[in-house]
DNA sequence: GCCGCGTGTGAAGGACTCGTGAACGTGACC
DNA sequence: GGTCACGTTCACGAGTCCTTCACACGCGGC
């Protein structure tokens, strides 16, 4: 059974949303500020998150940055209309999905269940990946290749794990952009150049001449394949 | 470039999207009922079609259902709050995704680009296409043929994929450089006969005989039928 | 066999793509 | 307030690919 942790400050809403979350077969954690959501996605480590945008005192936005830095926990926006939607679908937050307000509880269920859906068709290799002599602990955010460890930035690590978790699959930067932001952000799409020049740095024993991240030109990146 | 057909009844709302959407790039097509979307779903084959569930005389959902009978097309519906939404959610007509009105138009830009990127991620390694001994892999660009790998230019897989998909078919210069670019552009017929000469190089056992991709003097080119 | 026309081919130019270093903005931490 | 790490954007150079052209060759009709 999947968890979700909703936060909203209007207690209404809340029970409204635990009402039809149940009902769904979900378990459901609540809070109405910042502070207490952070504290509840890290002690009880829900399977999503349903965020309001506009909470008083700690903004929405500025929980779900805090959180992203250290997980990636799927979240879910509420948003008031018009306004607060253009915040969420052009700053830099990377929510994985949105639902403006009022909303449909059905629909809120829908969505939940979409990504959920999505999450896990991405996420089968359980925490761990290894792929052509690298080898990437998902949970401890760690990567091993050659022997030797390497610390990378949350934004490489999504890249690299989005890349290798498909060798020999081509990606477009676009769908590199969606692996790394999520649903609901913009931006230049040769951004995904300047991470990938990261991570060979950090990755490659040649960086001028890539092992494991390949450029297929005229397209986007893939992960090296497995060949003897 | 990406073709979108837009489906609505109230030409406010078609105007606005369409403004939006070129804009962001697509080319747009529009319709006003529903045997008209239909027929210009066929004819001009859009990559994705958004369709307001209350159109008049021919319900939305009822064309949904007549093109999905026949095609993948992916499918946003447009709904009014509530009792709409809950026929999209409850009623199983597979939609790819909805937007509720009033929406906002970076709100059904964003959805569009998200359910385009999910389509073509989708082609996982499993769409292949096999024919007379050449073997193409497509979310992997790579192609196999007695044994070795080639590697293809873009233009040149995209060449190759349109001949393979219907071996034995003859395709004027015309189509596959529609093919190759989307339509709406224009350029010298005969730079297929370089595309052709550079794929042959590269495929051919003997190019100087083509095996796989021959000519069709007068015609075109097309892609060898499976023999014996 | 000759001729007209369509096709194969190599080379050249231009268009586009990618890698890279550097600059800028932002938020975190001290 | 200052520094630092990170992500994004920009501009330039280098390299690849696409298109075009010119000419040679081959096909089909007479």
């Amino acid at each position: 059974m999947k968890t979700v942790l909703v936060v909203d400050d209007e207690p209404r809403i809340v029970e409204l949303a635990r009402d039809y979350l149940e009902h769904a077969g979900f378990a459901v954690l609540t809070a109405v500020d910042g502070p207490s959501a952070l504290k509840a996605a890290r002690a009880r480590k829900p399977d999503l998150l349903v965020l309001d945008l506009g909470l008083p005192g700690m903004d929405g936005l500025d929980v779900a940055r805090a959180i992203r830095r250290d997980s990636t926990l799927p979240i879910i926006m509420l948003t008031a209309r018009d306004d607060e939607l253009d915040r969420v679908l052009g700053l830099e937050i990377g929510a994985d999905d949105y639902v403006t307000k009022p909303f449909s509880p059905r629909e809120l269920v829908a969505r939940i269940r979409a990504v959920l859906r999505r999450i896990d068709r991405e996420s089968e290799p359980g925490d761990r990946i290894e792929a052509s002599g690298v080898s990437i602990d998902i949970a401890r955010m760690r990567v091993d290749v050659d022997g030797r460890t390497v610390e990378l930035t949350p934004t490489e690590f999504q890249l690299l794990v989005a890349l290798a978790r498909q060798p020999g699959r081509i990606f477009t930067r676009s769908q590199l952009l969606d692996a790394i932001h999520g649903l609901a952000f913009e931006s230049y799409e040769r951004a995904i150049d300047a991470h990938v020049k990261n991570l060979r740095r950090k990755l490659e024993p040649d960086p001028s001449r890539p092992r494991y991240v390949q450029t297929v030109y005229g397209v986007g990146y893939r992960f090296a394949e497995e060949r003897e």
